[in-house]
DNA sequence: CCTCCATCTTTACGTTGTCAAGATTGAGGC
DNA sequence: GCCTCAATCTTGACAACGTAAAGATGGAGG
């Protein structure tokens, strides 16, 4: 029987090796972000909350900057979970964009970082692949539903895209009516009626 | 004749007393915003660009999150004045939109600051004050001009806000494809067809 | 049992934001 | 014309941060 605990195993019981620091981390750096923001996040006071030394996460992601990207490719990878758990998304893309601003507003931490450029390793290649697998699953049917049967697939999916996206972005920064930020789903449900 | 300067003015005549230097340190705290990010912003690189010591910023902002509410403030400001610039929004409002996505393209820097709540102070009665008047000015028309002319003017409003804010985000996140960043008007023009 | 190396700690350094105290000077009252 | 005042800017100090280098620890494989 190792000595080193597992995420929750064996409480109270610490070593040397953690066993599992980087998953961890990752999880006590979105509490972290959902208690502040991303500026307010410190490696240091992240260590702190692990019970690890200050230099420790810097040895699992190099960066305070890789650790947002991290959290990034982490978040695409969550979002693209919801989105192909859609049940049919070519007839009813409706559900993909209530799928995906249910993703922004539960998930604001990952969110935050995921669409801003300047918190993450833009080059990284594990986000450049969660990017893109997360676009594949919410184009999947997108260009097939909208308004207008003249238009382009693509002219459709980045019409729906931008529309989704600049509500959850408006919701998150409280830039919206508190009727709106109250019941943000049937709002968007009524926007996006107008295109689909 | 005052021997302080004003911004530009008697070169090499350096007193005490700036004489503009709030305004100053709001136009280099752009450029470096631009350069690198808010993130990357540094009250202390700030001072050292204008010439004057590490602590004259927080004198007039009091804090660093005190500028960057400043600085959203400027942008509103702005915004709202290319917004009223617009001929006749409530017979065109396509042009808001593009005004809008164009403000974000031009002032990247503004934009990013704008619309990111943990940069400012929240509940800052200027800010407050700006992002009303801003809004007001998006609205001006934004109710009358919309697709369906079932749907009520502030889900209209709503809806038009919510796609051409997304668009910009997701532009300025660099998310979208090379063609749709090398000419984003055309873009957002398309897809704007299809809402209005 | 012994060595290796990934993992974590310790130490150190330069930079930052912020505060308090001091210096400078334009402006207004006499 | 002088003198005080208050706004403006500087200086000095301090704790906290990110990061790098070097050392300690212990599971894993031979």
């Amino acid at each position: 029987m190792s000595k080193w605990r597992y995420a929750g195993a064996m409480p109270g019981t610490r070593s040397y090796h953690h066993g599992d620091l980087r998953r961890e981390l990752l999880r006590a750096a979105v509490d972290l972000i959902d208690e502040s923001s991303a500026y307010g996040l410190t490696l240091r006071e992240l260590a702190r909350r692990v019970g690890v030394s200050h230099a420790a996460p810097a040895h699992h992601f190099g960066d305070k900057v890789g650790l947002l990207t991290a959290v990034a490719v982490e978040g695409f990878e969550l979002l693209r979970d919801e989105l192909v758990a859609v049940p049919d998304p070519a007839s009813d893309f409706m559900e993909v964009g209530v799928a995906y601003v249910r993703f922004a507003l539960r998930h604001r931490a990952h969110f935050s970082v995921m669409f801003n450029a300047d918190l993450h390793h833009p080059h990284d290649p594990d986000l450049l692949e969660a990017r893109r697998a997360a676009g594949e699953a919410l184009n999947r049917g997108a260009a097939a539903a909208a308004a207008g049967e003249g238009s382009s697939p693509a002219v459709n999916a980045l019409a729906a895209w931008s529309l989704v996206h600049g509500f959850a972005a408006l919701c998150l920064g409280g830039n919206l009516p508190a009727e709106v930020e109250d019941e943000p789903e049937a709002a968007l449900r009524s926007i996006a009626a107008l295109l689909f």
